[in-house]
DNA sequence: AATGAATGAGTGTTCATTCAT
DNA sequence: CATGAATGAACACTCATTCAT
């Protein structure tokens, strides 16, 4: 008990860097990289000034560990897929009415936001972020679309186009408006109505007739 | 004489005006707001520092000045409908390509970027650009649909709803990975494929049979 | 009148920087290069902070600044000789007791603390401090010598060893002494032995009996 | 055992202190009191920040230190006197090679650099190098010259000055060139010439002619 | 109107030192 | 005794802004 306490210790990353990598989202998210202040993550992780380059060697480093850490976790929670639906239908409704949830939650806007903000100093994080995110979730739909046609359900003569496209219909309305115009997150309600308007509109042009 | 002389003051848009502008975007594009300098700028522009303040009260005043000036050009650039077509299909193909070349084009991603990235300090400037940008477009588009449904041409239950996610499927591909990925602008083929594909699935879902 | 102020103000180098560099040696030749703070060479100038850096790029430029213009002011100071005496020994008690009191001198050699100080981050400074002082002295003293052992007043086997090492005999005693225990610079009258002494050392070598 | 433990801690020279004094030495000769960090000395010493704490109070204290031991070192090295000379010129020859050969060697003339360097922050400090070094070693001459002038081998009106004078012819030239401008070591057979010419002259004006 | 010299508050970063373990 | 995580006061440097000319 007693060594495992300390076998904590032996791994420095865990506490505190956490610790400071939470003030830093706190402020970075609100002020983007170039306004927030070391002095103000700083206070904000409740730790010194000093402690915060004990951690990270500059504020560019302390930044991209914000924006890898938060990427990984964003990507594991939107791109878990699930198979087991009875039609493409519902499959496709249960997959964007939970895409369009989370990629429109103020928490995922506002990381959204500071990677755009900080894309011409960080072009390399900016990508890191795309393919993790938006070009991986396309790949995955098309996965899953190359799938469905090879079971009959669908027949897409340009399936990556298609995967991309119906991510900007689920996707781009709520994002838009929300990262420009600070609108509300949309309602179980709204998110419903986009999912399935979106589903319709893509199995109109691409369900086979049965 | 002396009269003249006022009525250069009493017009603000002056030549000096102009010339400080677009030394802001060069800047104000190339860094984002916080990594622009007023020097940069005034170096950009040919003027002295002393100049910018005779014309605009502070950096943030400048800031806006610019936007306003950009989102009223490319807006007027953007959103001339052409109603002249023979069907919907060439309508909206013929506008969707002008839509996703016009907004892919580096110089307007580069906009959006800064407009995104400064929205956390200048939300009212990033709501501007939204209603007079993406919403405006919505509307243009949403009144051109309404137009033609009632012409009988599309049967739409959700006009606004539809309007975005054509907008969506347009322009999402381009702008989200020219925007963090910095991927080259679609030649005019890619431009003809999305807008063709676009316009499909849309129509697949909306078109009166007949 | 009027003008000539104004010509003084195109000349931008002039008053300020003058300023700047004298508040800068007196923090510099205090302290040396690490230990001075900008902060305090700004407040020893009168001048902000921010207008040091309308000067200078850094503060290792304002530094090399500060040792070029103080080392062209001491060179020319030490370096006049003259020729004009009845024979050699006069020339060389003259030249000893001048170069004695002036290098002795607490200015300088807190100039040539600072510059060893600072040799191992300037190398290139003190190197040049080396060849424009000691190397270029001894060289004009070995050319007159050279001068003298043409109309056959001397006889020098090795003039350059020889000039260097009268250099020593003059310089030596008084250059550790200030430098390194903070004595008083030698009076009148211990140049004069110490001169007189060296140079009748020098010449019971060199002279050539008559 | 309770006792040789603490016999341990009562003498302070422990293995530890050397170890730390052997870092400190390598920082401090290659980057002066001011540019050397205490991390670094850690780092060099192979112990930790803390422990250096626990040997030295300061960073002060741990360079008093070492200019402490290094001078008793290179004092001890340097003032070993040979008396068992045919004559006063072998002796003096003998002599100068071996003080030219030690003070300009890069080890010395780097500690000679420092001690120099850091002489404004520690007076006392370069006092005490100035008076077992320098001093001391015109004094051991000095008494070595009146000696021979007892038995009658050479003549010296002002002893002292005469001393510090072949010091000056010795050490001099090598160490400024050194010291400011970098120069290699001289090789030996400039060595040679140096202490041969300066003992030459020094003869000339002071052996009693025989 | 236009300048550019001058400012000082603010920035990211370093480092000697302390202290709980 | 030895550690190394943590500190906060200092540092060099930047920059939006002002003002005498």
């Amino acid at each position: 008990m007693m060594s495992s306490e300390s076998a904590r210790v032996a791994a420095p990353e865990s506490a505190k860097r956490a610790q400071i990598i939470e003030g830093a989202r706190r402020c970075f998210l609100a002020s983007g990289f170039e306004a927030a202040s070391m002095a103000e993550i700083a206070r904000e992780a409740k730790v010194s000034k000093g402690t915060l380059y004990v951690y990270f060697d500059s504020k560019e480093a302390l930044f991209s560990a914000l924006v890898e850490q938060s990427r990984r976790a964003s990507v594991e929670r939107l791109m878990d897929f699930d198979y087991e639906h009875a039609n493409v239908r519902d499959a496709l409704v249960h997959f964007a009415t939970g895409l369009i949830g989370k990629l429109s939650a103020p928490e995922h806007v506002a990381l959204v936001r500071m990677v755009i903000g900080a894309s011409e100093k960080f072009p390399g994080v900016a990508r890191d972020y795309f393919e993790a995110g938006p070009a991986h979730g396309a790949a995955r739909l098309a996965g899953y679309l190359r799938e469905q046609e090879r079971l009959g359900m669908v027949s897409i003569p340009d399936i990556e186009t298609a995967a991309w496209q119906f991510f900007g219909m689920c996707h781009h309305p709520t994002l838009i408006s929300v990262l420009l115009a600070a609108r509300p997150a949309p309602d179980g309600e709204r998110v419903r109505i986009l999912a399935e308007t979106a589903v319709t509109t893509f199995l109109a042009a691409y369900a086979t007739k049965r």
